[in-house]
DNA sequence: CCGGATATTGACCGATTGGTCGGGTGTTGC
DNA sequence: GCAACACCCGACCAATCGGTCAATATCCGG
């Protein structure tokens, strides 16, 4: 029988991963049984340790996969040149909608960085955090030589703050959302847009600003 | 026998608690056994049930002392007067003091918000946030009526942002502890000092600053 | 010293868990 | 035409899960 004639390659294995991607982004480890990943993805349950030895290795498979989309998906966000406030502005931008694209992914990533009991695989998450970090702190080093940016802080303070106000973001916004002042919980560009604008140009009015020089 | 002459207050009751503080805020609700539970606290499974009808009540009642604990705590952190510069440095600082303090109520109330799949009780984490929230909108709203701050900036999307820098800074501290130039890791009074500074100059150097008056 | 409430327990329950096993399907090479 | 192979499944397993229950142990007011 044919029933379902669908992608030729390793099948089975995408489907398997695909059903525990999505059950495990939702649940956490122990709250996803085996039993849901072979209903989810339309197989039983025994077949899926023809494909993966045991439930470790499965989450890890997983793990390992959504980290490395992740990973690829957060570094093209990177690129882009021009003066070095507009690549940051850029970088936020796309940063963040990276991260609500695939939010599947950052769940899941994220939670295996918050896990205390279980180390399964930070060194995944580490890597893509490494990644983007140190290309962030790199276009604020540029700023900083090139004299576009203050030379005294510390970049990768500067590239914390940045990220965190993302994840922050992308982690809280359901709460942001109803709560009344807050009026950019669904507008991420605007959001980055007057994150980045209030990092360039700080919340002291340029009048008490003790200045050195004039144009 | 009296073993343990401990507290003489509802004692079984606080002893069950305590453990399943512990227990609930290292690893997820499906990975923490009712026995487990049992052992931790010195008493039989059985026993719980003396107390709390079953797990999910259990899970509840944790979860509503921790987020009151952690709201008073975060609220105390508040209190502070004089110019709003300082105000915004002393509450900076000891929100990360006690996001670091109490590590176990953080875990424990912020894996609730993020949890997609059951909203067991996200009203009580969401009520701390608020209160946070809204103190800091208050001192940065104070700051601007006061003309200590730019008027020209969304005061819910400072506190969003130096909020978010704290929580990034408490969840992500371990990875960013062995990545080389982040040298904050283990300062958090010196990366809270960075990341006011930060946000009251801005980046951009005062000379290339569009000013529109001079002191 | 007693009697009723409060604590506390071991033994037990049905359901579900991760995992195994033997045997069934194809399909492919010889 | 048949052996070898990856693929797939129903049935089963011991262990553990959350939860129950009847039976004790402990306490405290009269």
């Amino acid at each position: 029988m044919e029933d379902l004639p669908l992608a030729i390659e390793g099948e089975g294995r995408q489907r398997i991963l695909a059903a525990a991607e999505k059950l495990f982004s939702d649940k956490a480890f122990d709250a996803v049984s085996m039993n849901a990943i072979a209903v989810q993805a339309g197989i039983s349950k025994a077949n899926i340790y023809h494909y993966f030895p045991n439930k470790d290795a499965l989450y890890l498979a997983v793990l390992r996969d959504a980290s490395h989309n992740l990973r690829t998906l957060l570094n093209d966000a990177v690129n882009a040149h021009g003066a070095v406030v507009d690549v940051l502005r850029h970088f936020a931008r796309c940063h963040l909608q990276a991260l609500l694209d695939r939010p599947e992914l950052v769940r899941l990533v994220w939670r295996e960085i918050l896990e205390k009991g279980a180390p399964r695989a930070q060194e995944f998450a580490e890597q893509g955090f490494a990644d983007v970090f140190s290309a962030l702190v790199a276009v604020l080093e540029t700023g900083q030589s090139r004299g576009e940016l203050r030379v005294d802080f510390d970049p990768a303070l500067v590239a914390t703050l940045l990220l965190g106000a993302n994840v922050f973001f992308f982690q809280s916004r359901d709460i942001l959302r109803h709560y009344p002042p807050i009026i950019f919980a669904d507008d991420p560009a605007g959001y980055d847009a007057g994150i980045v604008e209030i990092l360039l140009r700080g919340l002291i009015p340029a009048s008490s600003v003790d200045m050195a020089s004039t144009r």
